[in-house]
RNA sequence: GACUCGGUAGCUCAGCAGGAUAGAGCAACGGCCUUCUAAGCCGUCGGUCGGGGGUUCGAAUCCCUUCCGAGUCGCCA
């Protein structure tokens, strides 16, 4: 809101001025830090650099072009303060206009994302190991940005690209063949997998010619080998059930489970079609693709036949263009694969494929453990579940404290503790490492999950005692800077929500639902609103209503729950 | 070694299509519940924006250089 008028003031400013000097001028636009000095400011500067004349002179002539606006209807006060033009909104206006707009059900919605379809491919985690929190940021990430595209209106695919396939499977099939408990194995199945996977790797130090051998169980269970093939199916089935608990913790869904399994018998044709290209080249037995000097090149298949990664997601790829049509395709993927994607990018780029530019890595960073890098070889893991876990008993624990004859404790203990896993990961910019401490996670003070829900919990409390007219407002109320803050604010959810799109980060969101929370609370401390005076209290319960919406919105679309009691 | 990403308050981070005195939260300290949930609010303390150059009327923001940390660099994914 308040951006479409920064931008009808500069349009309109520019225009002017273009006709007055008969040269482009360009115009910044901006809101001051500091809200003490205006709503909107213009830095006259390199006006008067281009026209070459006295400060003083350009203000007053500025000013009068404001003036003679059309979006100067929506100001109150216009002021100079050394080469700055400080803008005041008229606050009865534009709370009118916002009050009305944010009542809407679609508030923030746009038609952005109309007819366009993104696929995301984001969680994938790998088969026959456990899911750690490792996998937690990829899985959140991914949830949260698909959300925020369908509230843009965009059509969204989510595809968990399982990592069921790869000469893991091979060391896996080979350890427990030769030394694996196949009752332990039925127990307990992912623990024991891992175990085998480790134990392999540390016999593999000692015998190196381990390595071929799984790499040749791995070249047999893609050429269709039944024995291999049965022992696959029945580790990929058991590690999904186990997934399957996490992702219902954490109320997440997907379109497609296809891992790079199913795209086993979809590779020969991308190999084809790079040789058919003349892209293909030998290279110390193995089939490469020369990326040029910016990059080295991509392997696509190694000297014993078999594909790699790369392949795999090229066939995926082509397929995902094919099946969805997509207007682009993300991959939530660490950092550490950034090249990977780009030579990803760089081989469709080759193959004379424009849709290379729709491919997106969505890269975040590592969670660390004492500054360093979680580790699956070492066995070093914490599983996901156990934290959320956790996380919960934690909660519980607060609210034994705080409020101990809360109704369904539990219930709503387990949706603050996964909440504020949640919120911890996705209010810091995603390509950030974080650091891996629960305590921290799960502090109820300050910048966290709780602090939003318990800001909606206190509207709820309210909004419950009485019902409200929005019909019967006093917007001579909103003028204090309390208030006004609040309506801003509101303001500017709808651009969140555009930026968290561009820059793929939910910390974005995040962010703003703080502010929003924090100027609530200041609101709430300074102001009673079950007044008795009926305009004042329909003013307050109706702000204070589109507040909550917008709140428990936000952290729906974060992926957190939202609770009315705690 | 090459490339990529980062270095802002004791800690965790915003700000980085250049703009006005660099902002939050945590921690520390001090206030505020006979009023709608004090998981809150208000205040105090705390910063050579890693160092050094440069461009500019103006640099945390752009360029160069240097130091520190992380990641990646052909048969793992």
């Amino acid at each position: 809101m308040i951006n479409t008028i920064k931008t009808d003031l500069r349009i309109e400013l520019e225009n002017i001025l273009k006709e007055k000097y008969n040269q482009e001028i360009p115009v910044v636009v901006e809101e001051p830090k500091n809200a003490d000095l205006g709503d909107i400011s213009i830095p006259v500067f390199s006006i008067v650099k281009t026209l070459r004349k006295p400060l003083n002179l350009v203000v007053d002539e500025v000013i009068d072009t404001i003036k003679k606006t059309k979006v100067s209807e929506n100001f109150s006060a216009i002021e100079k303060v050394g080469g700055f033009i400080n803008i005041s909104l008229n606050r009865v206006a534009f709370s009118k206009k916002l009050i009305k707009e944010g009542q809407r059900l679609d508030y923030g919605s746009s038609n952005l994302g109309k007819g366009k379809t993104i696929v995301i491919d984001y969680s994938s985690p790998n088969i026959a190991k456990p899911f750690s929190v490792g996998h937690l940021r990829s899985t959140i990430i991914g949830h949260a940005i698909g959300n925020i595209l369908e509230k843009l209106g965009y059509k969204v695919v989510r595809i968990n690209h399982l990592g069921d396939f790869g000469t893991q499977f091979g060391k896996i099939i080979y350890a427990y063949l030769n030394y694996g408990d196949k009752e332990k194995v039925e127990e307990n199945p992912i623990e024991e997998l891992v175990k085998l996977y480790v134990e392999f790797h540390e016999l593999a130090k000692e015998n190196p010619e381990l390595e071929d051998k799984a790499r040749e169980i791995f070249k047999e269970l893609e050429l269709g080998n039944p024995e291999y093939y049965k022992l696959w199916e029945h580790f990929r089935e058991v590690s999904l059930k186990e997934y399957m608990k996490v992702y219902e913790m954490l109320n997440v869904k997907f379109d497609s489970y296809d891992g790079e399994a199913f795209y086993n018998d979809k590779m020969q044709a991308v190999v084809d079609e790079l040789t058919e290209k003349s892209l293909l080249k030998k290279d110390s037995g193995a089939m490469i693709v020369d990326l040029g000097e910016s990059m080295p090149p991509a392997l696509i298949q190694k000297s014993d036949g078999s594909t790699l990664y790369i392949t795999r997601d090229l066939a995926a790829l082509f397929y995902r263009k094919t099946t969805y049509n997509f207007d682009e395709v993300l991959y939530v993927v660490g950092n550490e694969q950034k090249l990977h994607f780009e030579q990803l990018k760089a081989v469709v780029k080759e193959l004379g494929y424009e849709f290379y530019q729709d491919i997106h890595h969505i890269n975040f960073g590592l969670v660390l453990q004492d500054g360093k890098k979680m580790s699956t070889r070492k066995g070093k893991i914490v599983k996901l579940e156990d934290v959320l876990n956790e996380a919960s008993e934690l909660s519980l624990n607060y609210i034994n404290e705080k409020n101990p004859e809360l109704e369904n404790k539990s219930e709503i203990s387990k949706k603050i503790g996964v909440s504020a896993v949640i919120f911890n990961d996705l209010k810091n910019h995603r390509t950030n490492d974080i650091e891996f401490d629960l305590a921290d996670m799960v502090n109820f003070i300050g910048q966290t999950g709780p602090y939003l829900q318990y800001t909606s919990v206190r509207i709820s409390s309210v909004l419950d005692t009485m019902e409200f007219n929005c019909e019967d407002i006093n917007y001579n109320l909103f003028t204090g800077n309390h208030s006004f803050d609040l309506i801003k604010t509101i303001a500017q959810y709808e651009e969140v929500l555009q930026r968290a799109k561009e820059e793929y980060s939910p910390s974005v969101l995040a962010k703003y639902l703080l502010v929003l929370a924090s100027y609530f609370n200041t609101f709430y401390a300074k102001e009673k609103i079950m007044v008795t005076d009926d305009k004042e209290r329909n003013t307050k319960l109706c702000l204070i209503s589109i507040i909550r919406n917008i709140l428990d919105e936000g952290m729906t679309l974060l992926g957190m729950q939202v609770i009315k009691k705690m």
